[in-house]
DNA sequence: TTCAGTACCTTGTATTGCAAGGTATTTGAA
DNA sequence: TTCAAATACCTTGCAATACAAGGTACTGAA
């Protein structure tokens, strides 16, 4: 495996920011684990789908998450996740440590260059 | 141990910045692992000794880092870390790396809010 | 019946933050 | 002189987790 820094970094980011932007992401809507990967993808954050089902799997033991099962006319059903109120409320949580971290990242960043 | 939600995913957000971090303020001045940890505190990065000494002795081995010993007057003499040329341009590539993240986090928010 | 597409999931590995514990130097008070 | 406190340095072992790789199952079309 090559990992550059920079590759191997970029790992390291996304690993933070992944449980918080899979609740951002179905706080907009219902999902399944394909259509979630593919909305990330769509903002530059590629994962895997070894990362994803755990990961969702763990959201619902935490009872952040719920599933329905649905019909696809396009292959097998789909598990449905949506996000539960306790979900909407650590989102709430998370949001803030995001706005944290980006802050603290500007502020060391500003100093920096001075 | 405790670990809520929100605690853990801010440990995890801080996995991923820290390596940028470290080298975000040794490019704007020399420093050792004490006064480091003092700047992420200053901006609610709480970092622990344990954490932070491996990760310099990393950086250095991939020369994005070196450092000096220097004399103190008040204790023991202090390593003090610089950043090399390789270290400005990694860093060049991690500033990047970092606004993408953000971006697509502040998309994704923007979205799930429609 | 076979194949491609789509969806689900698991296992094993590598990375890495951190708690806990340890060593060494300096200073100053008893 | 001796000891304690403060300040540095560093290592070990554990737990969390992204991902590569590999697997199962359903659907529809050739």
């Amino acid at each position: 495996m090559d990992t550059g820094i920079i590759e191997n970094n970029k790992t390291q980011m996304r690993r933070g920011v992944l449980e918080y932007s899979i609740l951002l992401i179905l706080a907009g809507g219902d999902g399944y684990a394909s259509s979630i990967i593919q909305k990330l993808k769509e903002v530059n954050i590629i994962v895997a789908e070894g990362t994803i089902y755990p990961l969702l799997i763990r959201l619902k033991k935490l009872d952040l998450l719920t599933y329905r099962w649905e019909e696809s006319t396009q292959g097998p059903p789909r598990k449905y996740y949506m996000i539960t109120d306790l979900g909407r409320r650590q989102l709430e949580g998370l949001d803030a440590a995001w706005d944290e971290l980006a802050k603290g990242i500007e502020t060391i960043r500003k100093g920096s260059k001075e």
